[in-house]
DNA sequence: ACTATAATGTGAAATAATTCACATATATGA
DNA sequence: TCATATATGTGAATTATTTCACATTATAGT
């Protein structure tokens, strides 16, 4: 089924999750295209398109159930099934993102976190115990983590990143502003945070 | 000359800035589109269609000559002139991104921190002091600042937003998973690292 | 039961972004 | 100076994504 569709369409399809669980909350039964749409200031059309991808989801002249398609997408996105991760470098941001709610929210389990600096290691951070680098492959391989978030400096990062292909990992959530060079069986994602900045910046008035 | 090409155009055009002095630093003189494409792995026709929205920027027969590309990239993001952003919530993320090196490189620098907790105001958050919210009107206006990142919790980011927008801000960069709604005149950029996360995870053998 | 209204699902059209392909210009070496 | 190789800049073609438009189906009110 993959790899018809938008990578954007996953994302939307995300935002919806979101919001359905909010009105699920309030007990709403039913949602239109349009009232999907309205909340996140995009097409009617585009909602009906990309939940189109995956089926028929909805009923003519009602509009979509909300608790299933809410189950629908949580099946498709793969949210029941928890994963582990890790994170390596818990400088400021990794130590952050240990503690980020979002995560978990969406099927996530941090299982390990990783630095070098002996003051670190062995110690909680965030409430989670920090391992040695240089246990890396190991653990990784023992607990089958496939997913890692790269927060390490970026002068270690292409170092760092080679290091988690060989110890197994298939998907690095990169936050470093390198670009990182692996085979292509490992998935790189990159997050440049001051990109996002100055691309917003741009396209403001002064 | 703005918006004939597309964002992602001005993304990239970041991302040969970083490439570009970082061989400049290496004492290289001239690139071509098809080297600077290589090291990012996308199309030599991309390089220069993008270059092209901005001139003719290269010799033909050359290549592009690596200062002179540098500095006019520079000029057309704006690089050169310092811009006072503020952060508004010194949770995790936010001190986090306070001490963030990278947005300080493309000219931000962060004049004013904000958070609510009696703990925090008045003290130093990873060198920067603190300021309360109650300040954010007097503080943004006094200081004419207009570029806002927005981290806060979940439950109370509408309602800042709207403080932010009340204060003159005219962009945000939203860390929180909700929609905002301002009025047209606010730019808003959302960073949402779950989803982020999920897309990577989505797009990725198990 | 019938009519008016609401809403989906989906080809087709429109829009946007990328890639191709090549005319043109420059550089280099013999 | 000429031939060969290199590389830009760009209109055209291609590919991707969004939006339109409407046939079809369901609902609700009378």
């Amino acid at each position: 089924m993959r790899k018809h569709f938008p990578e954007r369409t996953i994302q939307r399809l995300l935002l919806y999750y979101r919001y359905l669980n909010f009105m699920l909350q309030q007990g709403t039964k039913m949602i239109s295209s349009r009232g999907l749409a309205d909340l996140l200031e995009i097409m009617d059309s585009q909602v009906r398109k990309d939940l189109s991808y995956f089926g028929k989801l909805g009923k003519r002249g009602a509009g979509y159930d909300i608790l299933e398609l809410r189950n629908k997408i949580a099946e498709i996105l793969g949210i029941k099934s928890k994963k582990n991760i890790c994170i390596v470098g818990m400088g400021n941001l990794g130590s952050a993102l240990s503690a980020y709610k979002g995560f978990e929210e969406l099927g996530f389990n941090i299982s390990l976190v990783f630095d070098v600096s002996e003051q670190k290691v062995g110690h909680k951070i965030k409430g989670q115990i920090c391992s040695n680098y240089s246990d890396l492959l190991k653990l990784i391989k023992e607990n089958s983590i496939k997913i890692a978030i790269l927060t390490v400096p970026a002068n270690s990062a292409q170092e760092t990143a080679l290091a988690l292909e060989k110890s197994g990992i298939k998907a690095i959530l990169n936050f470093t502003p390198v670009k990182l060079t692996l085979s292509k069986a490992v998935k790189i994602r990159n997050v440049d945070l001051a990109l996002e900045l100055k691309t917003l910046s741009f396209f403001t008035e002064d």
